[in-house]
DNA sequence: TTCCGGCACAATGTATACATTACAGACGGA
DNA sequence: TCCGTCTGTAATGTATACATTGTGCCGGAA
């Protein structure tokens, strides 16, 4: 059972507008109305208003004046700029990791995912949704370290955005060799912050997990600049523009 | 009319559960109860819900599992995370003011608030109260010269707490001396970051900003080795422990 | 023609009854 | 004694009727 379908009504309208506001099915700007979401969902105003409230929350809805909610709208420099925020959070994160100082245990974990990214970069046919789950883990990993749980909620809070989360822009469509070249930059920065907190050089911790973020950066601009056939492939993409 | 009672039932409810948290009348770690709150605020569930969705929102409350919501705790080193991010933040803030280069205008009207504090701590006296006002008038211009949306919605929500914000630890209990060597201080720092900004240094502006904000820990830290006597007059510290 | 006021409708705000769930405590058996 | 289950209660989840509000249109008067 992968889908174990939420228990409450609320939780099932969260997922389902959640995903429609994400793959670009409700374009950024569209009031939602309760009514109107009740009908076509079949349950009543309550669980729509809470899970509307959640949205909201997760910032992918704005509450409008005089009431009501809209649809949040994001153009190209907001994925750049959140992106860059990202980075800064994570910089502190490694900064703090680096001078607070990290446990044996987690940067023995740390090495452990960096020699397990190694082996999928390894490999003849680079696997994406495998690389992909090890950098979530890797950067998750990261966020551990600093252990501030005032930062970790606020990254959390930021990378909720679809476009923002450290594994949002990987996309096959790309040329092979340059994914490889691409993925292979990405993971000696990931290589040089774990040296660089265990030597406890947090300075340079800070600026590699910034300068790691625009790799991400670089995609998207790199994936704006082509033709929507590509862009097909991306999907945070879907929400922009309007 | 300083006080405008707020429309609707949920409004107030808002302000009502705000205030109590905020002032520590609800301790960290208390889980509210729909009911409950029903009862003591004489209107129904519905716009407690609604209060406490929004409360969520701002960061006071956390959901809990399986439904309702819980006070958040906070504790010092959570608050001196807290700052530290907000450094960090408007630090960003200044860099991209400093890189995409502000406006005459914003310049123009950040010099004529320097010159406003200048003016309050040349005082005999110095009133805190208008030292606040500038102050908050200065960090809201900072972010705006940034032209960042979405960075502006980050640093609004962290200072949201009522301990982040640039103007929440001044207190004038202090001995007067060490009161004004303090502002100066960090109003110094404000010279410098416009200086920056104006110069286009956006390392320089970013760390200025960074250090700014240490100023915000120092106080904190200072207060909480004090008597209790002392922190009294020091709302936002009411919101700590449990 | 333009501006102002009021009406009507459609949206959110609110109360409340009922449904469902989750937790705690008691009871029973192994 | 320990564990599981059963059951009751108290909480949240849900539907729905009604209240209130805000907005846009329409008509009349200047």
């Amino acid at each position: 059972m992968p889908k174990p379908t939420p228990s409450t009504r609320a939780q099932r309208a969260l997922v389902t507008l959640r995903q429609r506001i994400i793959s670009g099915d409700i374009d950024g700007g569209t009031r939602l109305f309760e009514v109107a979401l009740a009908e076509e969902l079949e349950i009543s105003r309550t669980p729509i208003r809470a899970a509307l409230s959640q949205l909201a929350e997760e910032g992918l809805l704005e509450r409008a004046k005089g009431g009501g909610f809209v649809v949040r709208r994001f153009n190209l420099s907001d994925v750049v700029d959140t992106i860059e925020i990202r980075g800064v959070l994570e910089g502190t994160a490694a900064r703090f990791a680096a001078e607070r100082g990290a446990s044996t245990e987690a940067l023995t974990a740390a090495r452990q995912i960096l020699r397990e990214i190694d082996q999928v970069l390894s490999n003849k046919n680079i696997v994406l949704e495998e690389y992909s789950r090890h950098n979530s883990a890797f950067h998750n990993l990261l966020v551990d370290m600093a252990r501030s749980p005032m930062l970790e909620r606020e990254i959390a809070r930021v990378t909720a955005l679809p476009f923002a989360s450290p594994s949002a822009f990987l996309s096959d469509e790309r040329q092979h060799e340059a994914l490889r070249r691409s993925l292979t930059q990405a993971h000696e920065q990931h290589h040089a912050m774990i040296d660089a907190i265990a030597n406890r050089e947090g300075a340079r911790a800070e600026a590699l997990a910034r300068e790691h973020a625009r790799t991400a950066r670089k995609n998207v601009e790199f994936l704006t600049t082509q033709e929507t056939a590509l862009r097909e492939g991306v999907a945070p993409l879907a929400l922009l523009n309007t």
